[in-house]
DNA sequence: TCGAATTTGTGCGTATGTATC
DNA sequence: GGATACATACGCACAAATTCG
């Protein structure tokens, strides 16, 4: 440590906290040194000590439990969500088959409405204007589970001009429940062609958080999904993904559309 | 303002603050009250009122510039990356061409070096076992920059198996620099087919945000792509780009390889 | 060009509340 | 219940950057 003015003092602490961490020296769960100990250890202010913990914090490498200490939270290595559909075969659960290439079992829980959609879902789905209140979507809430636990939001919206007075206006009722968006389209001669992603990250909301079970503030991924037929979307969903658990993962071809 | 115990103190100044920018009361650009005038105008601690700003930085609603103030600094509409190739001629930098589609000058810097390839990027590139300490990569650096503003990171790595004694052994010299590994690529007879991108999210480290001019901890998506020529991996590279002003965005066709 | 005023960044010290062990 | 730990809040001081007359 250098009490020079080279780096800030708490900034030479985190980094010496932080290459016992990356070197392996302090594991998974392990204790960090405490505030106080860290300022006597080092001869430092205990406000000092607490921005250097405090930067490891908002780095992801560590958590704090308040009266408890602070302690080493490596991220795990995530698992691998394949979001580029080449099957040739679309048929089942994505989601499954992606948990069950990697031993996990899948589940989900859902819920299942019909109203007005809200603007920002009108441009997604390009409705025209509503009329009056009129409902014109069916929005269905997911919550994915692997081996038991809450691993992915989701929330799509199908427009009822497409599915209204059909078998499958219900995501997950009839014959087709759970068998994923397009099986149950091809099933009422809807032909999904094409499909855009847009992907985001951002600290998760309390409430996202809770759902899946995580830290408050933890990372997460998000996904805009907009399936289409003949040019035209026929279904969108937002998916929120604890980003400290999984990777998307994409591929294709060059040189030509590389649908 | 409620000195009782509620709401911490400086979450409840943070609150106000953020109120008075999402209402459009202050603007991008404007000035946020500084600490000694939150200070006394509330009648708390300076530390009490830096500790309010440092909330909204760490939001990204705000920056602080040293001896100026702090400023509002809007969420902006998030540019987005296609990450999808369907250009028929990939040729030109294909980070030039998403930025000059929005609208914005695209620059970059680079520094260039050989080395031998650490284990992780040993996997990724298929290469055997290290002889000695060969060198057997160039590894190369860049920052990207949109309207002279850093916007993302790269560390590409190039097996030299491939470029040795060609002209681009160099990404970054000669006539094809700056044009896009697959146009280099090209240019020697490697034809580039296949892509891989595999994303993921996380607070960005000290040396990230400082680099990309961001909050310490503000998230960051990281995209680990990988080149294919027949099958075989010709270059792979770590990208970083902060989540709060870029979207990725991925499409493709179904029901068969979506390349 | 210079200097005074302002502002952020860093670092010190102390104290109290509350959670955990 | 007592010891320890983190979270919050207060106070002060100085350095470095910026601004402006």
């Amino acid at each position: 440590m250098d009490r020079d003015d080279e780096r800030p003092l708490y900034l030479q602490v985190a980094d010496q906290l932080r290459a016992k961490i990356t070197s392996g020296e302090l594991q998974e769960g392990d204790r960090l040194p405490s505030v106080p100990g860290l300022a006597s250890d080092l001869g430092i202010a205990r406000s000092t000590a607490s921005e250097a913990l405090k930067v490891l914090i908002s780095e992801g490498l560590a958590v704090a439990r308040s009266g408890a200490g602070t302690f080493v939270r490596l991220p795990r290595e995530p698992q691998r969500l394949i979001r580029a559909w080449y099957r040739a075969t679309p048929y089942g659960s994505p989601f499954r088959q992606d948990m069950e290439r990697q031993g996990r079992a899948a589940g989900w829980t859902y819920d299942s409405q019909t109203l007005q959609a809200p603007p920002e879902i009108r441009t997604r789905l390009a409705l025209t204007e509503p009329e009056g209140d009129t409902e014109d979507v069916v929005r269905t809430h997911y919550v994915f589970t692997a081996n038991e636990e809450p691993v992915m939001l989701s929330t799509s919206w199908e427009p009822l001009a497409t599915t209204r007075g059909t078998p499958i206006v219900l995501p997950e009722d009839g014959m087709l429940a759970g068998r994923g968006v397009v099986e149950r389209m091809l099933s009422i001669g809807v032909v999904i062609d094409d499909w855009v992603e847009e992907v985001g990250a951002r600290p998760g909301t309390a409430m996202e958080c809770d759902r899946l079970r995580h830290a408050p503030g933890s990372t997460i991924m998000t996904i805009q999904r907009t399936y289409y037929a003949a040019e035209q979307p026929v279904e969108t969903a937002d998916i929120v993904v604890p980003a400290d658990r999984f990777a998307l993962v994409y591929c294709g071809k060059m040189g030509r559309f590389s649908g």
